[in-house]
DNA sequence: TCACCTCATCGCGATTTACTTATATGGCTA
DNA sequence: TAGCCATATAAGTAAATCGCGATGAGGTGA
């Protein structure tokens, strides 16, 4: 009894995973990506896009290289308006707007990588 | 960044405290009155009652014997739509309103122990 | 005042969660 | 097909969570 609600709820009961539900609420988003802004590991943030998916919050497309995740658009209308209330990070929205996908991922982390190729 | 939302759905992400707030949703209720229905010790219920008022969802109310706890009134309308979302048990609500608060906790845990007394 | 009632808190073990690093997987491209 | 890229999975660890029984706190009433 509940244990349903309660699958999804604690699917949103962490503040990184409520951080990606805004980012996706702006546009879908390779795991790259998220990883570029969130202040976890690769790992991680696949972990949770895992459990967000699970939960049924996110949808999945791959494409090339990358893997694309976005907001389900047949969400359940309470899960709509949670994620609708979730608070809006200006400079998170600006960021991952301007993010031109395809190129992200290779440019900004062919950079670190540079130095460890000397 | 989102570690007051988490701590909220981390309140909900529990299927005994959305049983609570769905019994409350009927009425108030006392702790002994939640302890005579839900399969937790009397302390379970106890620490689930604190983290829902902790959360904001609960205001708690004493007179007697009795400490009655009771949705609050005031809550913000996300949270009002989360907890009118919650699904209805049918036989959980007739429970609830069929109680007699004042008689509940004296009535129902005097017979069990008279066996302990022999 | 003292016994009794409800409820809260303490202390503990078992389980879950969220993170890390290391490694595996699988598509893409040369 | 060989190597690279993004992503997923594995394994391990620290912390949070949920349950219990035992006990403490505080109001009630004889």
């Amino acid at each position: 009894m509940y244990e349903d609600e309660a699958q999804i709820y604690r699917a949103l009961a962490d503040p990184t995973r409520l951080r990606i539900l805004a980012l996706l609420r702006v546009r879908e988003a390779c795991v790259c990506e998220l990883v570029g802004r969130l202040p976890v590991s690769q790992p991680a943030v696949s972990q949770h896009l895992r459990r967000l998916r699970q939960a049924g919050f996110l949808t999945e497309r791959r494409q090339k290289y990358w893997t694309y995740y976005a907001i389900r658009s047949d969400l359940p209308p309470m899960l709509k308006e949670i994620v609708a209330a979730l608070p809006h990070d200006a400079a998170d929205e600006a960021w991952i707007r301007e993010q031109t996908a395809d190129l992200v991922c290779t440019e900004v982390k062919v950079a670190p990588r540079a130095s460890t190729r000397s």
